[in-house]
RNA sequence: GCCGAAGUGGCGGAACGGCAUACGCGGCGGUCUCAAAAACCGCUAGGGGUAAUCCCUGUGUGGGUUCAAGUCCCACCUUCGGCACCA
């Protein structure tokens, strides 16, 4: 067979030019047909592309290019997140300016990203550290500002002492409490922070009915934010005015209380404790200080803490109980500060055995012989020692306790949350200025909205400590006070680059526009996003505070939507050839620069899409991407090579058979499509080439239905090799763009089969296949199973078995 | 500890409760070649069997439901991810 060779380099590079020119994939406002916006998680601008790029994009590309010929408007816009602390570390280890950094690293990968043959919409690109971008970041922080949602407080935050600057709750991560960025484990410090009131939005943050995410995702923020339900209520100090407010999940054990903690930093420690107990305890919360917050978290720890020498009354029993410090009670959580239940709840119980502290019984556990218990129960059953609720189930307890509190005025159900307001205040240089003035007359002076951008100073000097550079530049932290002129000094806290992809996709929709962040006509022309593609990883971060973020703006007036993007979905990460997370140390990193220019783009997208399901992500092979090329090659030998011509025409059962794998092929490649099922995708069309190869050799070459399964190959490749496609379908002598037809449709009647398998069973084992016309009925098919002589010999034993018959699939004969 | 996902050939992985292992990699055999590579063709779960269109066993483990279970239910084991003194 002659043979050309497919040469990936020479079509990829005269594709990529065309489409460029043309402005193949720039979306438009007027186009008539429905909108679709497609989004990919943006990347950060570290340097190189790498494979996990190409993981992430090509096969949302792929998508987006199939919406594309289904129909759709479909816009796929691609940017920078080019704020961030390697950029600084750039600086102070090469001397090399961040600004400088950062715009040749996206000037690389960009070409890079171009060798992809992605339909990016490359004129909305939006670099979120362009003045004319972060303008409007920090304009959104005004808007904040102006409308309650941002304020500043003295808190214990984390801080990196890596990274030197402090890090939102979200951002530290695991057992041992690291940075997500540089794994260094974080310690806590008292500073005076920038926080955004995402709290406010716990509840609303926790319904998703509007948004179709991942089930995994929908967990994680769940989780995140810790709502729990309860009872929040005073304990009166002994001899004292002062009351203590406890939250608690368990009302039904009020009774059982024996002892109260406060939290070694309450503030109502100092004057509730006896002098006789003021070294003991002053030494107590010295040494909690002291213990990073891993060893204080830890479960296994000892449950601590001392007597502060007051007595609090249980509301319920009259009962006075001690009160303790221990730092096992959070300052961050609820009101810091707890009843002590040793009989129902696990830390209790080992704080008071250590304390010698009694521990009743007030939920009896099943077949209770009324001994004190070995351990805490923690189940259902009728409550006991508790006064007139002896012997009410706790359930049901729960809420008559809760309701005899609310009615006598003791205490009223509350929800907690495990959520925190967002920490935005970073120590470093390389992000958006916060625009806050620091007046000695004025207070906290936020910069008028005609004075943004506060920019960067482009002067600044790096230093090895790893100090924000914008502390020590008398230039920028110098300036007068916006409302009354007189010196004043500039906020030097940059935000959290997370605030920077918050609302990216808002400016996708109108980039360079200048009288706000998005003109907003194109915003609700675009917006919400309808398809959003990236990692996991950023459940509990991005995609938490991008919600947030809508809503906030919903309510400020800004936009009118509930949600930022609608659907989502999640990939997997891909690993190196030894099945381990690529890394340098290793030296397992793939680099698709090498394959790109070898084997090509089309080949590096069908294999990264080939390898698995695309959630599941999954080890690199150097084999297995030369299958998916030997693949493509086949595929171009198909269309391209010269097919036999014979004196025959094409039988017309051949031209039946031909037609019914062509269009069953364009249900199962859409429907995977549909489902980004990828590699089943890939898979479907290989059998189908495979086929065809085999058809070529006939004479079905000659019928018309040839060239149709021709042009429907080259149309089911066009999302998945872009380039290749392009170059066929001009061979084949289609109209350009490939990219800008019609998705080939199912021709129902060419699918029907004229035959089906129907497997034979006997006692569930398959002892016969039988090739029979659809639609059989039970007497008949049992008739023909019956003829066969293997079915005779198998059945001969059972008497007279039952049958079961499913119409066109099975029928098994079963024995006693 | 709690929550979630996943365990299938030598490997990556397929499989509306109905033929387990599609597709690809690797391996084996063949064609072509002086030879090799490439390409192409065929075989490839394990065991038994001279052989068959033969028989048996097989989807982490143990039970169960069903005519029929990789798939559904219960219990467990392992791996990965998230949360973790959250009252």
């Amino acid at each position: 067979m002659a043979r050309t060779k497919y040469h990936p380099p020479t079509i990829e590079a005269k594709w990529r030019a065309r489409w460029e020119a043309d402005g193949l994939y720039h979306a438009r406002e007027d186009d008539p047909r429905p909108k679709f916006y497609f989004l990919t998680m943006l990347p950060y601008t570290s340097g190189d592309l790498h494979i996990g790029h190409w993981y992430a994009m090509a096969p949302s590309d792929a998508r987006a290019r199939y919406l594309r010929m289904s129909g759709y408007n479909v816009m796929l816009p691609m940017g920078f997140d080019a704020f961030g602390l390697p950029a600084e570390e750039a600086a102070i280890k090469h001397g090399i300016h961040p600004y400088k950094w950062t715009m040749a690293n996206i000037e690389r990968m960009r070409n890079q990203f171009k060798t992809m043959g992605a339909m990016w919409d490359w004129p909305r690109e939006a670099i979120t550290c362009d003045p004319a971008y972060y303008k409007w970041t920090q304009w959104f922080f005004l808007k904040f500002y102006e409308h309650g949602l941002a304020y500043r407080a003295t808190a214990p935050v984390d801080w990196c002492p890596h990274c030197n600057t402090s890090l939102a709750r979200e951002q530290v991560w695991g057992e041992d409490r690291h940075c997500e960025r540089c794994g260094t484990p974080v310690i806590k410090k008292e500073l005076e922070q920038w926080f955004f009131r995402i709290t406010n939005y716990a509840e609303e943050l926790l319904d998703f009915s509007k948004i179709d995410w991942p089930e995994r995702v929908v967990t994680q923020q769940t989780n995140w934010i810790g709502r729990s339900e309860g009872l929040t209520f005073d304990l009166a100090v002994c001899d004292s005015s002062k009351k203590i407010p406890v939250f608690t999940t368990r009302p039904d054990t009020v009774f059982g209380v024996t002892f109260a903690v406060l939290a070694p930093e309450h503030p109502l420690v100092a004057e509730l404790t006896a002098p006789e107990c003021r070294s003991a305890v002053e030494a107590y919360q010295y040494s909690a200080r002291r213990l990073s917050e891993i060893d204080r978290l830890s479960t296994q720890r000892e449950r601590t803490g001392v007597f502060i020498g007051s007595y609090v009354i249980n509301p319920m029993s009259g009962a006075e109980v001690p009160l303790y410090i221990a730092d096992y009670v959070l300052m961050a959580y609820g009101t810091g500060a707890i009843m002590g239940v040793p009989g129902h709840d696990e830390r209790d119980f080992d704080f008071a055995q250590r304390h010698g502290l009694p521990i009743p019984v007030v939920i009896a556990p099943p077949d209770w012989d009324g001994q004190p218990l070995a351990s805490p129960y923690l189940g259902d059953g009728p409550m006991v020692n508790s006064g007139h609720f002896n012997g009410m189930p706790n359930s049901e307890g729960w809420q008559a306790v809760a309701d005899e509190m609310e009615s006598k005025g003791i205490g009223h159900r509350d929800v907690q949350y495990r959520l925190h307001d967002w920490l935005i205040s970073r120590q470093r240089y390389w992000g958006a200025p916060i625009p806050i003035v620091y007046c000695d007359h004025c207070g906290t002076v936020p910069v008028p909205e005609d004075q943004l951008p506060v920019l960067l100073p482009e002067d600044a000097e790096f230093l090895p400590t790893g100090e924000s550079p914008l502390k020590l530049h008398a230039a920028f932290l110098n300036t007068t006070c916006p409302k009354c002129g007189a010196p004043a000094k500039r906020e030097t806290d940059t935000m959290d680059t997370f605030m920077c992809s918050s609302w990216y996709h808002m400016r996708y929709t109108s980039p360079g526009y200048d009288q706000g962040p998005f003109d907003p006509a194109r915003y609700r022309f675009w917006v919400p996003v309808d398809q959003y593609t990236g990692g996991i990883e950023h459940a509990t971060m991005h995609l938490l505070y991008t919600r947030f973020f809508t809503k906030a703006c919903r309510d400020i007036g800004i936009v009118n939507n509930d949600e930022p993007m609608r659907r989502l979905f999640n990939q997997g990460i891909i690993l190196g050839e030894d099945n381990e997370k690529m890394s340098k140390s290793r030296g397992n990193v793939v680099n698709p620069d090498d394959y790109v220019a070898t084997l090509g783009a089309d080949t590096t997208r069908a294999y990264l899409m080939f390898i698995g399901p695309w959630d599941a992500g999954g080890p690199w092979n150097s084999r297995g991407i030369e299958g998916v090329h030997r693949f493509l090659q086949r595929v171009w030998d198909v269309v391209t090579s010269p097919p036999k011509t014979g004196a025959h025409g094409p039988e017309p059962a051949d031209v039946v058979a031909l037609r019914r794998i062509t269009h069953k092929t364009i249900r199962k490649v859409t429907d995977d499509i549909e489902a980004f099922r990828f590699n089943t995708l890939i898979a479907a069309l290989m059998e189908f080439n495979n086929y065809l190869l085999k058809a070529k050799r006939t004479a079905v070459v000659q019928s018309d239905a040839w060239s149709e399964a021709l042009r429907t190959l080259v149309l089911l490749l066009a999302p998945i090799t872009p380039n290749l496609a392009e170059e066929l379908w001009e061979r084949l002598g289609g109209q350009y763009s490939v990219h800008t037809q019609q998705w080939p449709r199912v021709d129902d009647s060419a699918v029907t089969d004229e035959t089906v398998v129907l497997i034979v069973q006997v006692n569930g084992k398959v002892r016969e296949r039988l090739s029979v016309p659809p639609g059989l009925d039970k007497e008949a098919a049992e008739a023909l199973a019956r003829d066969s002589a293997r079915v005779q010999r198998h059945i001969a034993s059972l008497g007279s078995p039952r049958v079961i018959y499913v119409p066109d699939k099975l029928i098994n004969f079963v024995g006693e």
